[in-house]
DNA sequence: ATGGCATAATTGTTATGA
């Protein structure tokens, strides 16, 4: 079972590329964050053909998650259940899979209302898992958590120091959500760090490597020991209108 | 201290991202 996660920056502008990444990757399930799209102009038909249910959970302008799979996805939660004006998390089962999509805030600047906002939404993250999952199910939470875990997801960890994608209060609250009982597959897989999941546009971020591992597949351990393999798919960030985002998928037995 | 690039909402400029 092959399962992926991607922020794609805008799913209309990806289409292209989205299209192509699926009919070459053939993933079982993937969890899509940033459509920057409301659920009208989602583009259900086109997955359909290449075989893809999709649980949406739009937005206008920003934000925006969803899950796509091969089987259709049941008992489809959007949001925490409170009053987030803000569409960043979508739950699902698939088949004997419990499925977490989770688009977490970037918090602009620490010490601001976003950082704030940012902050307790990874406590309500949290506070979900506590309320509706169980640490002994299959379960995956995947998504861009606009956190890099320590020094070895950052290429430049002084030019990163204290950011929001950084500071220790965001880095203990990714911390505490681990502790409920997750695995960060791609570390297992990859402990000697130093490959990144998001380079900035600007400034020759990719060619110069300058980058972070943000976007995680976290897996329950009992799931979590049947991962055979975890890698980021950096070449969907070179060639032309890439996100600045790149997949990370992983196997499982 | 700021912009650099990209996207969406609009058609000149702003908000946001990370």
């Amino acid at each position: 079972m092959k399962l992926a996660c991607w922020n794609v920056n805008s799913i209309r502008a990806r289409h292209d590329r989205l299209m192509a990444w699926l009919e070459r990757t053939e993933p079982d399930v993937l969890c899509l964050q940033e459509l920057k799209v409301v659920d009208e102009s989602f583009p259900r038909e086109a997955l359909a053909e290449l075989g893809y249910h999709a649980a949406v959970f739009g937005q206008k302008t920003y934000n925006g998650v969803a899950v796509l799979s091969r089987t259709e996805a049941k008992q489809i939660v959007r949001g925490f259940g409170d009053d987030d004006p803000q569409s960043r998390f979508l739950a699902a089962r698939i088949g004997q899979l419990h499925v977490l999509c989770a688009y977490v805030p970037n918090g602009q600047e620490v010490g601001s209302d976003k950082w704030a906002y940012k902050l307790a939404w990874m406590s309500r993250l949290r506070a979900y898992l506590d309320e509706y999952c169980s640490a002994d199910d299959r379960l995956v939470l995947c998504g861009d958590f606009n956190v890099a875990r320590d020094e070895l997801d950052v290429a430049r960890p002084d030019d990163w120091a204290d950011s929001v994608l950084c500071h220790v209060d965001a880095r203990r609250a990714f911390e505490t959500i681990l502790d409920w009982g997750l695995v960060d597959v791609f570390r297992e897989h990859h402990p000697e760090g130093k490959l990144y999941s998001w380079w900035d546009y600007r400034m020759l971020g990719f060619p110069k490597n300058n980058g972070l591992r943000i976007d995680y597949v976290l897996a329950t351990k009992c799931l979590a020991e049947k991962c055979a393999a975890a890698e980021i798919d950096r070449d969907e960030r070179k060639g032309t209108k890439p996100s600045d985002h790149a997949p990370v998928v992983a196997e499982f037995k």
